[in-house]
DNA sequence: TCCGACACATAACT
DNA sequence: GAGTTATGTGTCGG
């Protein structure tokens, strides 16, 4: 029972607190918040690294078949769902058993009536033990449970406007995201993530007053900030497309964060930065269909998936009887005829190398950001992002691979102090 | 002490 | 219902 190896590895669903270590970082992260939405108004002139124009030009299959078991798989899902929520309990029959025979509890009901004290005070350890069990159980790798509602993001912050070519008007880009796997809170309301394990983040864009339609009948431009001969000017400049990337920074801001996405076959396959998605206004869908969409391998479930999460230019053209040659609008611009409507980004996790523990008294914590941006052409005909608007989460503390991290709290990782008597 | 690598276990998915 | 997959996290060893 004191022993936590693999062979007694047992998986309980999450209920979290916060540590001592956290509640101290949180109170920093209190005093450093109002400083944080500071900290975001200085972010630089966004480069596009290599990389990032070969993530860019990333290709994204869409098709489109009918899956008519599609709902039905939302709906148990969301049945599921509603159990968590009522915290029923979720042992499995195998926990179960197993449970009985490490207390040596099965095949004893008769003798036990017989002995109604006995009774009572077995029925008190095996409740007293059952609490144990239960909170020592760690949450299951692909337990249900692990998708959970991250922390909230604010409003949109505007780096640079947009304008409608059209009619010079000023359009207000609106942001939106969502966690929908890998953060808990603590008691305190901190938020708590661990760098070891998986976060999912969904985001869209739309423009306001500017319906699909519309946007896409229309191009916009934007200034991008530059000097000449000394001095800070602003040059107009077409924004060729959108596209929604992530970003994490620390509250020490010399300190550069960067996340990592893993594939399905996490150690087995390659690792890349986030992408960065080019995208066309689309509305956010709800925690359940983030859920839904993860982890199938049925054609047709993927590919029903898809069209909430892409539009389909080609398509479009074809229904519309338009073309690349004959669309002027911002849409033919786009690098693939797959467009994000909501941009996933699922598996990433906080890079290995960076460094948790607090030097001093500021005690770390990081944000992550959803930025939109403009991809203009310089005079070079290169793509360059304008960073447009951008939200961000406040302040997440990111746990390591401490096992100290593991042993203290209610968290995914909670291991309770087994006292025996 | 931290990290990459490997390993085990288990619910979701097919 | 059985086989496969994805992923939290335990562990080893540099």
């Amino acid at each position: 029972m004191m022993s936590l190896s693999n062979e007694d590895l047992q998986y309980r669903k999450g209920d979290p607190t916060i540590s001592p270590d956290d509640a101290t970082t949180a109170a920093a992260v209190a005093a450093a918040s109002s400083a944080a939405a500071a900290a975001v108004a200085g972010i630089p002139q966004v480069q596009l690294k290599d990389e990032d124009a070969h993530h860019l030009a990333q290709h994204h299959q869409v098709s489109h078949h009918h899956d008519p078991h599609h709902a039905m798989v939302q709906h148990q899902q969301h049945l599921h769902q509603q159990q968590l929520q009522q915290h029923l309990p979720l042992h499995t029959h195998q926990q179960q058993q197993q449970l009985q025979q490490q207390h040596h509890m099965h095949h004893i009901p008769h003798q036990v009536q017989q002995q109604h004290h006995h009774h009572l005070e077995m029925l008190a350890q095996a409740n007293e033990e059952d609490i144990l069990e239960a909170a020592n159980r760690k949450v299951a790798p692909r337990s249900s449970d692990l998708f959970r509602v991250g922390p909230g993001f604010s409003e949109t912050r505007h780096h640079q406007d947009i304008y409608c070519k059209k009619n010079d008007m000023d359009v207000n880009p609106i942001l939106e995201a969502r966690i929908d796997r890998g953060f808990e809170t603590g008691e305190n309301g901190t938020w708590i993530g661990y760098k070891r394990n998986y976060f999912t983040l969904v985001a869209s864009f739309s423009l306001e007053n500017f319906d699909f339609n519309r946007f896409i009948q229309n191009k916009f431009y934007t200034y991008e900030k530059a000097s000449k001969d000394g001095e800070s000017i602003e040059k107009k400049v077409e924004i060729s497309y959108f596209a929604i990337r992530l970003v994490a920074k620390c509250s020490d801001d010399e300190v550069a964060i960067s996340l990592v996405q893993h594939t399905a076959k996490r150690d087995k396959g390659p690792q890349f930065p986030p992408p960065i998605y080019p995208a066309v206004p689309g509305d956010m869908p709800d925690h359940e269909t983030v859920r839904a969409s993860c982890n199938k391998r049925n054609g047709n479930k993927i590919e029903n998936m898809n069209k909430v999460f892409y539009f389909d230019r080609a398509e479009y053209y074809h229904n519309t009887n338009l073309d690349t040659i004959k669309d002027d609008s911002v849409l033919k611009n786009y690098p693939s005829d797959s467009i994000a409507r909501v941009a996933r980004f699922e598996r990433i996790q906080f890079t290995s190398s960076i460094r948790l523990k607090s030097t001093s008294v500021n005690s770390r914590y990081f944000t992550l950001h959803v930025e939109l941006l403009g991809i203009i052409e310089d005079e070079d005909a290169q793509i360059q992002p304008i960073l447009l608007s951008s939200i961000e989460t406040p302040p997440l503390i990111i746990r390591g691979r401490s096992p100290s991290n593991y042993h203290k709290d209610r968290t995914s990782g909670y291991r309770p102090h087994i006292h025996p008597h």
